[in-house]
DNA sequence: CTGTTAGCGCGTTCAG
DNA sequence: CTGAACGCGCTAACAG
């Protein structure tokens, strides 16, 4: 009952429950791992020694031993509501494909490499990096030692398998969507400097604008992917305003700052200014009114995929890198609408 | 470069490093610890050696014979706005004291249970339990084996530590800025069944209801703790609506759910209807116009809070276990106004 | 098929 | 600064 802390707290092991329970360690482990090689006599022993004695197995130990510790490391941004909308499909997909999952996160403060290095330490069985901003060079290192599994990153060498979305496809969905609403002047804040994946988002939107013969009109403004970094650029819209009547934000966080400073601001979304997100997170969908309108990247079948791979390649599936693009698809909200 | 995947794949240990560098291996174990005890020279060869082998230490087995790991165990909800505002003060926290960070997150899917269960595999020193859900009688179960640090759930009985905002004084902030909005009929949307956390915060709802001389039009509607349940509960206010002119949330996700279905049904906020949160989350803050009115908890000051108890446990500071409850504040935001 | 034994995995610790 | 034992569960080889 009291709290203890330093002290001896000599820990039950595996050999005190076998002791109890008659047996040798061995057949210990054979009955908590649940694989033949023990009468049911004895298993129904041993559960009962381990219960009484409160024997908890110990995954340092199992995880040094066994070749295949069965265990994903999973690296993210915890501030991205993205992200936040992978994580229970990983869990689900790794439980059901009978592996655990070790969690790392990333701050403003805490580094992706940081993240990295503590699941590497951890001997993990295969990375699975959520949005990786690391240098290719780094992630080439570390894939190395271990599969990787990139999600939502154009990389431009191949490295492990990576699951993404076409953003090319996006970009267009979103300034069609505009365009087809009477929109010329349409807008692009991008997701900041350093941004590696920031790049293509750029880059379908002036294919889009050029595709929809409003090459002449394009504008791009600096961004970020925070919440912060949307009300500051939309200072800067604001500032440097020229016709424009609609924004594609590079992503839902970017998205929201910038509806909220707009209006704010006085400005009408979608009023006076149409605003499209990207992700489909589940942030964007949970806007005052009907939500924002955003490019939608499908969250679960991307974690599915992530963790399938990771899994194939842990089990020594040894085919080359390879890259599975998904097409992303357009969700209309109520940030959107008719040019006035 | 290419894949592997089951190979061999022989991992470089201490052993290697400590051939290749002509020490023994005790002396890199130093080496790497940054202890005391091995000559620069000898450093620099050591270091020299592990980098030309590609030495990376393997976390598990220093786990293993550590007494102190170092490590704290984290268990949180993955959807939850208000535990991704906790993470990065924990991740700070625990970085400047030299311990490293397990993160285990529950899910619909996969229950709290299970992510303190993996934590506890780990051995951990130390949990910190976000916003717990599980019954006392298991988290003292859980107590009796290693430090527990709960955050933002107030025990009946105590329970290591526990770190929480005085849910009395947050209800009664609520209210009374409601009523000094002029409000009378000011209805509460709770936690919905099952949710501990809850409780208190319907006490304390009743109680400045009837300090504020409102106690004859209380109103209790259920609720839940995400978006959904937000818009679910919405429907409920409106189909049963008294005189209401305000509603107190359980948390701001609620409260969100409660905006969006609101103003879609054609309900203005805060024009017909004022709307409070609770948390004080990031999300609170990116609501278009200026927030959502909300009690303000004090994120980083738990995280900081629940890391140094942690910690102080984990060192040997065997006292009696002790609750810190911390004062919130209210934040106004543009979701409640005078009343019409 | 059931069960045992020995030794491994890798970094840490402590007496020498 | 070294050597060898140790932490704890797994795995292989082996015996009943």
């Amino acid at each position: 009952m009291t709290q203890h802390a330093v002290e001896p707290k000599k820990r039950v092991t595996i050999k005190d429950v076998a002791r109890a329970a008659g047996v040798s360690p061995g057949l210990v482990s054979i009955v908590f791992n649940d694989v033949p090689g023990a009468s049911d006599a004895n298993r129904r022993r041993v559960r009962q020694a381990a219960r009484e004695l409160g024997y908890r197995p110990d995954a340092r130990a199992s995880l040094l031993r066994r070749r295949h510790a069965r265990l994903l490391g999973v690296s993210f941004f915890v501030q991205s509501a993205f992200h936040g909308d992978l994580l229970p499909g990983i869990y689900a997909a790794a439980g059901a494909a009978g592996y655990e999952v070790a969690l790392s996160g990333w701050t403003a403060d805490r580094t992706e490499d940081h993240s990295i290095d503590a699941l590497v330490g951890f001997r993990c069985d295969a990375l699975i990096l959520l949005g990786p901003e690391a240098p290719e060079a780094r992630l080439e290192v570390v894939a190395e030692d271990l599969p990787v599994i990139t999600v939502g990153r154009r990389l431009v060498r191949p490295i492990g398998d990576s699951i993404r979305t076409d953003d090319a496809v996006g970009m267009r969905l979103a300034v069609e969507h505009l365009a087809a609403l009477g929109h010329r002047d349409i807008a692009h804040v991008d997701g900041g400097p350093d941004n590696v994946k920031a790049e293509d988002r750029v880059a379908g939107y002036r294919a889009a604008m050029e595709a929809a013969g409003l090459a002449g009109r394009m504008r791009v403004i600096p961004g970020g992917q925070t919440v912060e970094a949307g009300a500051e650029a939309a200072a800067r819209l604001l500032a440097g305003r020229g016709a424009e009547t609609a924004v594609v934000a590079f992503d839902d966080d970017l998205a929201w700052g910038l509806v909220a400073a707009l209006q704010a601001a006085g400005v009408s979304v979608p009023g006076d200014l149409s605003v499209v997100g990207y992700d489909g997170s589940r942030l964007s969908r949970i806007m005052p009114l009907s939500g924002l309108t955003t490019v939608r990247q499908d969250a679960e079948g991307m974690a599915a995929l992530a963790v399938e791979r990771a899994v194939r390649r842990v089990e020594g599936d040894d085919v080359a890198p390879g890259e599975i693009v998904l097409p992303p698809t357009l969700t209309i909200g109520s940030s959107s609408a008719r040019r006035a």
